[in-house]
DNA sequence: ACCGGGTGTGTACGAACGTCCACATCTTGT
DNA sequence: ACAAGATGTGGACGTTCGTACACACCCGGT
């Protein structure tokens, strides 16, 4: 990814803070969140992480390849917290409060999460080079999902988390947090 | 083209074909399946549509309100299919068969309104006014599924296409039809 | 026959965009 | 101390965008 990796030692200083291409990443995404990625530009992630216009084409090979990194640090971050979540779990009964958990909490919580992710699946949905990101995410889920349930399951629980994600951006009805329980229960037990 | 033969109104004859706005309405569903919502312009609709730039402006307020129609038109044609399904099936066994054929059939056949959906998605995560669209869709998804199934059952159903949906967009790994057979009677089990 | 208003269009305009490159500034080796 | 190279920047350029408006066209009424 960071094909500017420090030749070690010798090698010090940038002239400013050697962050900035990480700020710049973090600026990306707070830009798609608020303006989705068709209202993302150069000008627009320069001037929310404070750096001038020169430095976009400077740090990132054009608009697209700086998304793809930014997308990548999201959906990293994302299957990182449900990988902990998963690995947390002691037995099935706890893995499926898990599960419960990741939907009520992690997913219904954070509204800038879930405007990501949409604009995530639409690049993706789209363009192949994107689908990496959201393969290894899903990859990470299914692996950690499989720690506590069979494969079968488990492609069915990833689906209802997803579906339940979508049906909670999209639809003004609101949902009751047992009917989860009662899918994670329908689907889990075998 | 087209001489327009009017139909008895006192009204006799627009300039042009009265299916303009319609055609309009398509083409702008033609190319945000190609181009995505963030490279759909006033220019590249009309370009598609055949009708000069003014015309946009002229027959919508500006690209919203025509993302407006176009995604509502595409919004009711997909429910349609998912009504007529629904109503055709007789009984609970043959309603979980259609359930399955929705699925493996008209989600997973159709790359352009896998794309098309997502873009509406991800402008209904961000946009509100977006939202009573899908809202309507999903309702009408419910109450179609509710002909069949009870209200719990009917939410799940509803969330495991939908997932079932964006895992089968933007997962590498392929899906067997037999999962999703196995995880529709899972749910609908009671 | 011709006029008046409704219908539709060509085009110009300012704003915003991504990219590029000459140059300013700093670091390092000598 | 200074040259040379690495690092970072400001602003200009050409393109594309949405919008607006003056005007061409057509039709029904007189």
């Amino acid at each position: 990814m960071t094909s500017d990796d420090r030749p070690a030692g010798t090698r010090r200083g940038r002239r400013n803070d050697p962050e900035r291409r990480g700020r710049i990443i973090d600026a990306c995404l707070t830009v798609i969140a608020r303006e989705g990625v068709a209202g993302t530009s150069h000008r627009k992630v320069a001037a929310e992480a404070d750096v001038p216009l020169g430095a976009m084409t400077y740090y990132f090979d054009g608009m697209d390849a700086l998304l793809h990194e930014a997308f990548t640090r999201f959906a990293t971050s994302i299957s990182a917290r449900f990988e902990a979540r998963m690995t947390a779990a002691v037995d099935v009964q706890s893995a499926r409060a898990a599960v419960v958990a990741i939907i009520l909490e992690d997913v219904f919580g954070d509204d800038r999460d879930l405007v990501l992710s949409h604009e995530l699946y639409t690049l993706a949905a789209r363009e192949p080079r994107f689908r990496t990101i959201t393969s290894a995410w899903m990859a990470r889920s299914r692996a950690a999902l499989e720690l506590h349930f069979d494969p079968e399951t488990t492609r069915m629980l990833d689906a209802l988390i997803e579906g339940v994600t979508i049906h909670r951006a999209l639809d003004a009805e609101p949902r009751d947090p047992r009917e989860v329980e009662l899918a994670v229960t329908r689907i889990t037990r075998t």
